[in-house]
DNA sequence: CAGTCACGTAACAATTGAAGTTACATGAAA
DNA sequence: TTTCATGTAACTTCAATTGTTACGTGACTG
């Protein structure tokens, strides 16, 4: 996990949980998802952690045990993925303190709220308008723009 | 500097500069800026380094010497403010990598990018829309509308 | 009923980036 | 020439994230 944003990543997971899940009829383990990541297990764990509580993704444990997800692509939006990873380097809130009368920071605190407000709630609604399918079918054309080989995990693993 | 935003804290200096400059005649040395923003001097150097560079705010050495805007405060924008500071904070950075073939990745990362750029375009409209004048009247008319006691430095200074 | 696999979680170490600090150099005014 | 103030380099905290180790729980296997 190296200077990636952690948004990114774990779309790039789900997807490929996806994937997997449909071409072998059993969920990824952390492990898998560590390598695919280049992170560790524990990691994998406490992002998925995350996404579990809001219902996208299930755990199972014991043999044949991992993850998947818990709705189909279509009904999971990148908003609520990056709602569930605590919305990751977002805006710097605007502190509610203000309360100790300079009006001098008071205008300032407040014209910074309604600009931050404005740009958050423009990108919270694109992601909310984007879901998994879109991404997966989004990767279909590109896979069949270029079909002479696998494109699918060339960089997966450490070989 | 506790865990407030860069620019809202610079904007409070900025302005506050503006009115010491026009009721005193003299510039705001780095440490009354320090004291202001509960900082030391270097730090405020530092800061104030990357606005000099954008020509927004100028400095003089020796006696009376400190820092002053460099331009009146309807000519200045808090997107350009903003930029000086290096954009803190803003979003992710979709990685420009995304050409080791992974196209699970590709899609992702156009997805993101296309979204960050929308709401950072419209955050950067927002903000060069918006100047020192503005927040200046804003407080103002705070001010009109607090009359009764000085609201100005109320929690500047230490005793 | 072991034995192994995989998640769950606490506790701790490593890393990273920003902020604070010290120290010294340079330029300007008194 | 002394004093004031910025300019900057180098170092130290400091906080947050990430990585790691260790151990516990549930589940499947044989």
């Amino acid at each position: 996990m190296k200077r990636d944003s952690r948004l990114s990543n774990i779309l790039h997971a789900l997807l490929h949980m996806a994937e997997h899940e449909t071409r072998h009829g059993a969920p990824m383990t952390s492990d898998m998802l560590a390598t695919c990541l280049s992170t560790n297990p524990v990691v994998v764990r406490r992002t998925m952690a995350g996404l579990r509580e809001q219902g996208l993704v299930a755990s199972e444990k014991g043999h044949g045990g991992g993850w998947r997800l818990a709705r189909p692509l279509d009904q999971v939006t990148l908003g609520q993925v990056n709602l569930a990873l605590g919305e990751p380097g977002l805006f710097p809130e605007t502190p509610p303190v203000e309360a100790d009368g300079c009006l001098v920071e008071a205008a300032v605190n407040d014209a910074l709220a309604e600009t931050y407000a404005a740009a958050r709630a423009l990108l919270v609604a694109r992601l909310n308008d984007i879901t998994l399918a879109d991404l997966a079918a989004d990767f279909s054309r590109r896979m069949a723009a270029h079909p002479e080989r696998d494109r699918l995990h060339a960089h997966h693993g450490k070989a």
